[in-house]
Order: C-alpha cells, then sequence, then structure tokens
DNA sequence: GTGGACCCTGCACCATGGTGCAAGGTCAAG
DNA sequence: CTTGACCTTGCACCATGGTGCAGGGTCCAC
C-alpha cells in the first residue's frame, strides 16, 4: 500500500502520516526502488489508533509508550509493569470523569428548564477535589 | 480570593487563569479599588473542570460550549438539545474506546511474557474501523 | 516517450494551549 | 513611608500536532 491509500483507509492525510513517522509512531516502512513508501496492510490501525487514543486525551509521546509496552519483544519487566499499572490507574479515573460528565449532562438534558440559579451540573461533575493521584 | 490564591487552589499558573479568562472560559471578575481581581470561592471548581476536561479529550472550546449548556438562564432548545445529545454519544464512544484500551492493557499485564509476534492488542482495541459517527 | 498523478525531502507556517518577561501600580508589615 | 511581595497590561515566546509549499523525481497509461 502507498502513503495516500494508507492515509485514506486510515482517515488522515499523507502529510500527517510522514509527520508520525518522523516522531517514531510509526515503524519505517520498506521502500520501493524508486523511493516510494511501502506499508503493510495493519499499518492502517496503527494509525487509527494513535486517532482514538488522541480523542481519549492522550499525547503522542504516551500513545508511544503504550504501544512500546507490547509488540517490542520484550519480557515484562518490573519497569513495564509499574508504567504499565499507572495508565491503568489513570484509564480507570478518566472513566470515572467521563461517567461524571455524562450523569451531569444526561440530567440537563432530561430537563425542560435550566434553574439559572443553580450551579452549573457539569463543572460540578468534574469541578471537585482531583482523585488522588500518585506523587 | 485574588488570582494566585484561585490558582494554587485549582492546580494551574496564575498565567493560566488570565489566559481563560482572555479565551471567555472564565466570567470577568470584579475588581479591588487598586484593580486586583477578585474571585468568588467557586471559581475553583471552574478552573478544574477546564483542566480535568481537557485530560478528557475536550478542547477548551468545546468545554466552552459544554459549559454554556447550563447557567446560561436559557430554555432548552431543541439547537442546545441537539448539541447536547451528540455530546452524549461523543461521551459514550470515548468511554467504550477507554474500556478497550483497558482490558488489552491489563491483559498484557497479566502476562509475563509478551508474544512478539502477535499484533499489538493495545493498538487492537482502539485500531478498527471508526465507531458510526453522524455526518 | 510523454503527460498527469502521484511520490520524495526540507522547510516554513498554522492553531491550540499556555508561559515568561518588562514596565509599572498596589498593598500591608514594619 | 518605605520595602518587598504581589498585582496590572501587553507582548513575545514556547511545545504539540499538524499542514502546505517549492523544487524535484517516479510511475504508468496512452
Amino acid at each position: 500500500m502507498n502513503i495516500s491509500e494508507l492515509a485514506a483507509r486510515a482517515g488522515v492525510k499523507v502529510s500527517t502520516v510522514r509527520f508520525y513517522e518522523r516522531r517514531g509512531l510509526l515503524p519505517l516502512p520498506a521502500r520501493s526502488p524508486g523511493g516510494y513508501r511501502e506499508f503493510p496492510d495493519d499499518e492502517v490501525a496503527r494509525v487509527r489508533f494513535l486517532r482514538r487514543g488522541q480523542q481519549l486525551g492522550f499525547s503522542l509521546a504516551e500513545l508511544g509508550e503504550l504501544t512500546a509496552l507490547s509488540g517490542q519483544r520484550v519480557l515484562v519487566t518490573a519497569d513495564v509493569a509499574r508504567i504499565g499499572h499507572a495508565k491503568l490507574a489513570e484509564i480507570d479515573e478518566r472513566m470515572a470523569d467521563l461517567a461524571r460528565v455524562r450523569a451531569a449532562l444526561a440530567g440537563l438534558l432530561d430537563q425542560q428548564c435550566i434553574d439559572p440559579d443553580a450551579a452549573c451540573p457539569i463543572v460540578g461533575a468534574l469541578g471537585g477535589e482531583p482523585v488522588a493521584q500518585p506523587a
């Protein structure tokens, strides 16, 4: 597959694919005799992963770490496990936050008139003390 | 409360509070005779909401919309309801994506050795066809 | 064997979300 | 009534995540 087909199938621009490659988020692809990039089929999934992961609030650097956790021919060392468990905790917190926003928004949409004197329930859902974070 | 106390309580920098104000994400605060900003206590929640909302993948512009959905002394019009329901669908999709990443990561950490020949399960969790989006 | 659609690299630019600094004013303790 | 910590505005700068363009090469159908 060439770069424009990969980009089209993953729903990104050609320039974005080259950008991801420069950042080390995609493996260096094989090249045709004339120097064209030739991608295997499964790079589509990797590019889509980067797009969706960003929508979930992960930076490209974090998504790089996340993928480095697997597929790199390594044993799960104590280090890798520590990073992985930290990410797991982060994900749990994000899910809880999303659930709170969801409930607040759904409640708001159930009413037909918003009480102008009440505090905003959506802000309330996320505005409290942050959930305890490991230092 | 002055700006440095607000910033400290919300866990952001003073310059960030002024930036949010410029963007219209915080109401213009009262001023002391000398021109100092004076914030009510509940602005802390609003600033924390902006921080956490961003970690969930919402842009400042979206968080502005989200808060505009309440507290603006408005009836829930068809328009507001449409935006709200779209956000709700987006949140549901994000929660599903997070759940998939979580399951993949947890599974990975359960094993003691990663199979170097298998496709990355974390990429697999998010790399599939995007969930159907309204156009 | 040539035209048009595509690819290459490198570099400059863009939007978002801040961050820092300079020059000056405010405030309260001593 | 001064000194130092804090505040004000305006502006310039930064990192992240792209996006576009120039100048040139490749590919393949005609």
